[in-house]
DNA sequence: CTGAAAGCGCTAACAT
DNA sequence: ATGTTAGCGCTTTCAG
């Protein structure tokens, strides 16, 4: 590996100059800067991120701490974030946390203690008191992406009104007897979003004079299969079924879409139905749902963090937020009179 | 941040010390290799990653390039790898590759040069000869995953045998009128696994004696909706239509599988179907695929890279040693006389 | 088995 | 605007 003062050397300037010219950090003349920049293209030289790092404090490498990596979901605001990050240079180190405790342990008592990242990104993660405490100590940048965290800065989406809008559509298209597919109880104990989304749910029918009927809820884990199973259960209880169902999630509204397809009824003639998402299949399957553009959130958390870390500019954010928007396809209509 | 000279005089010893007890290189009595351990713990000691990778050129930390972080055999391979690397704790740094040119070869030229990582893994990434030749200069242990590549140590499964196998499980249940949808032209330029999907296919069929009929092929793009199109095409043409399909992942299958029930077709009395991958949703659509299990290649790569690194195993991979294994769903069935 | 000391390849004062 | 120099926090000879 070519090295910094070989460049130095052959640009006829000081290994000082030379760190100046390419990181842009303290002035050199236009034409040394051309002489270095030079140098350094024909030999080919990058500078070691380790000695870069040692001597400055700055690793230029942000650490993204991502609760599964093979969720929709998680994967597209990971690339998100890893698309901002990569434009303005920065590496970027995953720690994937499993539900494995001692190995999530290791990430906050040992990785990131490493001093190898600038900041960190947090997606949706539900992080513990204690967790929160060791990011704190970390004395970094931190940004979390949903599940708010009084303690950090977090991007959220205003998940409330996220819901209302999903079941402000049905109510618009008339229809009354509406089915919610939520978290199950477990799943909520520590992760606030489905909550939310639920009580949206519930608030839109009050505003409406619509009493909540607890028979309309099923609980589900976010996947297809989950919300095909919810909705199995709804739609096939004897004694007045639902005519729409809002599901907490697109996969499970997908799943929802093909449980009523299978038992026979026809969405959206005899049955409407909307996820929350924006997932890449919502268009195959014509679902209507309210978009919340998770590449975006990614983007949006990689600039906050370089933000943070390049201007020194604390981000304030307000809770709620991020972006979040209908889109009606073909899985939702009027209520048959 | 704690440094190792304090470790060192809390625990009575010298720097030097500290490092060999922490690391497990160089000799320490067992009694002084406790005390250092215990004054790290009580102290909080974690090793600064650049330091040590300045003075030791090894950096415990792998870079893995992956071409689409959000779909899902992309993003499984990987939580593959991560979890077997952090149980041996290692970071990893992930560099995604987009359609982007010019960001293409910034990964190549500059990321990867950085001296931040020990080795990389290259997840199914068509990978170009100049492209290689950089990776060579590196001089790092790099391992790819699939499309094999002679100069690059490469884990594949044998994806002409793989196909074999989903087709002749179709003509074991007596189809004759078998379709294969796989890559469009494009995609096979430069990608090759699609274009030995159908060398299998093609074999299979050939083996029991029955002629390869074009119009029996349609291309399509990976997806569930690609699936989705190919299959009504097959579906839809007049004049004798197949009675299976064997498509070249699950995400077509499953989009295959779609169309003929939106076709009025029962699958599997009216028609079979068979994909590759061992997708997620495999179960819940009770498909039958050929399971070439993606976090399992991953866990391998991950594994494969270590041995060289840490034993200097230069791995000693045949070409098409992945396994792979014929999973029966309720989506294939014999063919009704 | 342990310590002293010389770097690893940069960056950031401090000079000039 | 540029050069000199002292580290950054470890690891690794080399001695003992």
């Amino acid at each position: 590996m070519v090295s910094i003062d070989e460049v130095a050397r052959h640009a006829g300037v000081s290994t000082a100059t030379v760190s100046r010219a390419l990181s842009g950090r303290g002035h050199v003349s236009d034409a040394t800067k051309a002489r270095v920049e030079a140098a350094a293209k024909t030999l080919g030289y990058v500078v070691s991120a380790s000695a870069s790092s040692l001597a400055s404090g700055r690793t230029r490498n942000i650490g993204v701490l991502v609760p599964f990596l093979d969720r929709w979901f998680f994967s597209t605001v990971l690339s998100g974030i890893a698309s901002a990050l990569m434009r303005r240079g920065y590496d970027i180190t995953l720690y994937s946390l499993t539900a494995d405790r001692a190995e999530r342990r290791d990430v906050f008592d040992t990785f990131l203690r490493r001093q190898r990242v600038d900041g960190v990104i947090a997606i949706s993660i539900e992080i513990g008191e204690e967790e929160t405490e060791q990011l704190m100590a970390l004395d970094l940048p931190v940004i979390a992406i949903g599940g708010p965290n009084p303690r950090l800065t977090t991007l959220t989406v205003d998940d409330v009104a996220v819901a209302r809008l999903a079941t402000e559509h049905l109510l618009a298209l008339g229809h009354r007897e509406i089915a919610h597919i939520g978290a199950s109880p477990e799943f909520d104990i520590d992760f606030h979003i489905p909550t939310h989304r639920r009580q949206g749910f519930e608030q839109a029918l009050a505003d409406a004079g619509i009493p909540v009927k607890p028979s309309l809820f099923e609980p589900a884990d976010f996947t297809i299969e989950g919300g095909f199973r919810a909705a199995k259960q709804l739609l096939g209880k004897p004694g007045g079924r639902p005519t729409a169902i809002f599901a907490a999630s697109d996969e499970m509204a997908i799943g929802a879409l093909l449980a009523a397809r299978e038992l026979g009824y026809r969405v959206p003639e005899d049955i409407s139905v909307v996820g929350i998402d924006g997932h890449e299949l919502g268009e195959f399957f014509r679902l209507t749902t309210v978009d919340q553009f998770p590449r975006g959130q990614g983007e949006r958390a990689a600039d906050a963090i370089l933000a943070e870390l390049e201007k020194g500019v604390a981000p304030t954010h307000q809770p709620g937020e991020l972006p979040y928007e209908l889109i009606v396809r073909g899985s939702t209509a009027r209520l048959a009179d």
